[in-house]
DNA sequence: CGGGTAAGGGTCAAGGTGACATGATCCTCG
DNA sequence: CGAGGATCATGTCACCTTGACCCTTACCCG
């Protein structure tokens, strides 16, 4: 038998994905953890995720695991972001994780209608700072599933997949603040996305959100534009020369 | 003993990763490919590429086989870019493969001294348009680390990487113009990369290339400076409202 | 020496960006 | 019911970047 040619003579590995789903509430950058029951990483937090099954591709198994742990069957916005194969990452061995990107508007509501012992939503710098330990190497992944999205936000409509079929301005704009851990002109912000003849990146319904309860003139409620495909989008990340906030 | 804990329970997955190794020789961009020597899709091309082991990370079985398999020692890129688990992609079944993109000057130089007759460099847009036939998946995923590529020139120092130590302005603007698949103007690529006072993107030698034989002033030759990883590339992708050429 | 070729440098107008001021609308509280 | 605060919405202006184009410089070749 030629080499290469039977499978089962080369190296078996467990092919997990993770799924990291992000969320912006009140301004805050927040990741949905659950709490591991089983060894190894007892009790500690953990990303969403699972075994791949030999019959389903890697995206089938992402959107499964995420239905079945989180209840969310169709999110707005899915993606990979990267494969971790580190011998060491999981001490029960050959364990090779595929890192997707998940967002949906209806996280918190969604996570009410589950367990909600052992599943919740925390603050992405708590964890990346450390306040929070994560199991195996999550929170490498975590930063740079947190490092694509701010990419992303730049170059696709991912800001709109965090809101949901209507947003005012500023809901818009404290998604790209939350990721970018930065403030934006609240004008500039709102000419990059409106002012343009030809493109459309919100689309004005006519009506207006509820008032906040502090005051203030209640803001126009928008759709997303068909602009984001074609173009990216429109609001560019300061690129500060020297500190960010 | 308690579901989840013993990992032998779960499916097991043959792991690869296959390299797209690009290069623009002539204004044209390249990519290397091998002839497989068996079965499945024996005499076709592929991409170079390997199981990974159980010893070693995703990033060390990418570069050891690039290096059992072309030669190349130290890249002067490598990335990855994605990972690929369809169950019908290998007809073998069961392997999941993770692309790794790799640039590197001297790939033709390289492939004189390995065995040439089994691996050349191919233009990437006759693999495309399918001209050229590849083995398992391997358009999609090159498909994919091109697009990567053209992206990443945008936000960092990867054209430099198709380029030797120092190199004439009119080489680098062709590697943007080969993987773009565009036309850049030259005077307002010179003054992108040239013109501003405090960032470095490009640090003269005061040495001059050789004439190139067709006439023309000898052009002078440039080091990469260190501004690349702080600001990205200062050259930016023409967003024509129309057709591409 | 003269023409061909490519590098290198300059100009100009149009549009985008950052910073900031001003006006509009609604809430709460006294 | 009016004042003040909060938020949304609009306007202005200087500066920078970008795209398009022209012209000069330097070298090779015949």
């Amino acid at each position: 038998m030629p080499a290469g040619y039977d499978i089962r003579e080369f190296p078996a590995f467990a092919v997990t994905v993770d799924i990291v789903i992000l969320s912006v509430v009140d301004g805050v950058l927040l990741v949905l953890l659950i709490e591991r029951k089983d060894k190894p990483f007892k009790k500690a937090w953990a990303l969403p995720g699972g075994f791949k099954r030999p019959d389903e591709t890697l995206d089938q198994a992402a959107r499964r695991e995420l239905r079945e742990e989180t209840g969310v069957d169709a999110p707005r916005h899915i993606s990979q972001f990267g494969a971790y194969g580190d011998p060491k990452r999981d001490p029960r061995g050959n364990v090779v994780t595929v890192g997707y990107l998940a967002v949906t508007p209806e996280v918190g509501a969604i996570m009410a209608g589950t367990d909600a012992s052992d599943a919740r939503l925390w603050p992405v710098a708590q964890v990346l700072d450390g306040s929070v330990t994560l199991a195996f190497d999550h929170r490498r992944i975590l930063a740079d599933a947190v490092e694509r999205a701010a990419a992303d936000l730049e170059s696709s409509a991912l800001a709109t997949a965090f809101l949901g079929p209507t947003f005012t301005l500023s809901e818009l704009q404290r998604v790209y603040e939350a990721v970018w851990a930065d403030d934006l002109d609240t004008a500039n912000f709102r000419r990059s996305l409106v002012s343009s003849p030809d493109a459309s990146y919100v689309e004005p319904t006519g009506r207006r959100a509820e008032p906040g309860g502090r005051g203030g003139r209640p803001p126009e409620l928008f759709a997303a534009g068909g602009s984001w495909t074609e173009d990216g989008s429109p609001v560019k990340r300061p690129r500060r020369r020297g500190r960010a906030r």
